[in-house]
DNA sequence: CATGCCGGGTA
DNA sequence: TACCCGGCATG
């Protein structure tokens, strides 16, 4: 996996290669590669390269991509009427919004690259859903990509016919794609879209990628590394995180604990209706799983202000979540992951705390006590300046019920779930500071214990002497 | 130890 | 839902 038969001149962005897709070994490639990436050495090029367009063929069929040069320089276009009478050719440049009319031996089908005294490779092997440089393309597939490039400069919408949940992911990795991009690439959009990661290790499949791109920052290394070289590398992880994998494949979620079992399945049961031609993105099924992290359970009564989710799977962005799982979510989610991952701000870490600690109960400057309901599921969201240590210890920490572990697991520290919405405040349970006044017990008596508030009959919190 | 009260069980 | 109680935290 590791590109031993990379090529060395290649942007460090271009290095979008893969050694082991089947498909791409043709020989008959054996004219220049174009630079589909628009990378570093890329489409500034000048003239005419080898690969003129006479040389394959005569005639141009409408819709296929095709390169001009356009003020001094390739750009990419699609060819709306080849007029063979006059030989020549209609091309739109969807970058430039432009049409032009260019002789058939001005226009090229793959893009100029230094023209290489000796060829540096026979085969660029990138995933075949990467939609490599037109010069690898069997000419059925042409039409796919030439649809998908048209698609992509037109409206930047997801270039491949792909089932629901990808295109959120890659329709919005699309929209990263700014037209200054494609235009100065000459290429799809889909080679810009890598322009984030700029990492001189080969580039994994452009889908796995674009999911990335989305479901993580942009400066997770390590997560790349991991789908790069596909391998559950032992990654560094805080203590006591177990890592699992969420299937994201809509109406799945199922999870593994493994990477190869996740991938397997949902190549099996996912991907396995896609033909093996189909499949020839080396790992596809990285896309349609993303990496939770399950924390260790730990001692019930911890450390105030040291939030302690019991059991949380948090979707880890890491992978396409997501989030990504989320995701992805995706988050995560990673999240998940949601990953799409939804970080609103109930999420985070400092919201959890706040609610903790923000009771009107716990703080008995700040207002005077609403009824118990109230102050439960009210005052979540007021700060409050008063909180001092002394209130915080004063937070008891029980034991965690079900409905608080759901809720802790979904506010956790790490990388939100994607899916984590609007807890159920009224579960978490803080226990109230007793309070000052008398209560029916002190007023009454042991005695009259039928004049007691039913609650404090009940060894409830007192219903007639509220604090 | 008395008190307050949460969580859970029972009818 | 009403009632009861074990159990825990706090003062």
């Amino acid at each position: 996996m590791l590109p031993k038969s990379r090529l060395g001149k290649r942007s460090p962005l271009g290095a979008l290669v893969c050694t082991s897709c089947p498909s791409m070994e043709s020989p008959l490639e054996t004219g220049s590669h174009g630079d589909p990436e628009g990378g570093v050495g890329g489409p500034t090029m000048g003239s005419p390269g080898p690969q003129h367009l006479s040389r394959f063929n005569n005639k141009l069929l409408p819709g296929q991509k095709v390169y001009v040069l356009c003020g001094g320089r390739e750009c990419t276009g699609v060819v709306e009427q080849h007029n063979h009478v006059d030989n020549e050719v209609a091309v739109l440049l969807p970058v430039l919004g432009q049409h032009v009319l260019r002789k058939l031996e001005d226009v090229w089908t793959c893009p100029t690259v230094p023209p290489p005294p000796h060829q540096m490779s026979s085969c660029i092997d990138v995933p075949r859903r990467s939609y490599c440089s037109p010069c690898y393309r069997s000419a059925e597939s042409m039409d796919e990509m030439m649809a998908a490039l048209v698609l992509t400069s037109l409206s930047c919408s997801p270039l491949v016919p792909s089932p629901p949940q990808r295109d959120t992911v890659t329709g919005s990795a699309s929209m990263e794609c700014g037209g200054g991009e494609l235009s100065d690439s000459g290429s799809s959009g889909y080679w810009s879209c890598d322009h984030g990661y700029g990492s001189p290790a080969p580039s994994p499949p452009i889908t796995e990628t674009e999911g990335h791109s989305l479901a993580m920052p942009p400066d997770e290394g390590l997560d790349m590394e991991q789908v790069l070289f596909d391998e559950p590398a032992p990654r560094k992880r805080r203590n006591s995180v177990k890592v699992a994998y969420r299937c994201l494949w809509p109406n799945c979620g199922k999870i593994l604990k493994s990477v190869v079992g996740i991938k397997r399945h949902i190549r099996t049961l996912h991907l396995g209706q896609v033909s093996e031609h189909e499949r020839c993105s080396c790992s596809e099924e990285d896309f349609y799983y993303t990496e939770i992290h399950q924390r260790e359970p730990r001692p019930l009564t911890r450390p105030l202000g040291v939030p302690t989710p019991s059991t949380p799977w948090s979707a880890s962005p890491s992978s396409p979540s997501p989030t990504g799982v989320g995701p992805g979510a995706g988050g995560d989610s990673p999240t998940e992951v949601s990953p799409q991952l939804s970080q609103s701000a109930p999420s985070t870490p400092d919201f959890f705390w706040q609610v903790h600690s923000e009771h009107s109960y716990q703080v008995p400057v700040q207002v005077e006590a609403p009824p118990v309901s109230v102050s439960y599921s009210c005052h979540c969201t007021t700060p409050t300046s008063t909180l001092h240590p002394r209130q915080g210890a004063s937070f008891r920490v029980r034991s965690v019920s079900v409905g608080e572990q759901w809720l802790q697991q979904h506010s956790a520290p790490i990388r939100p779930h994607p899916v984590s919405t609007s807890p159920q405040r009224s579960h978490w349970s803080t226990r109230r500071i007793r309070g000052e006044a008398k209560k029916c017990r002190k007023v009454y008596g042991i005695e009259h214990r039928d004049q007691w508030c039913t609650a404090c009959r009940w060894k409830k919190a007192c219903q007639r002497f509220l604090d």
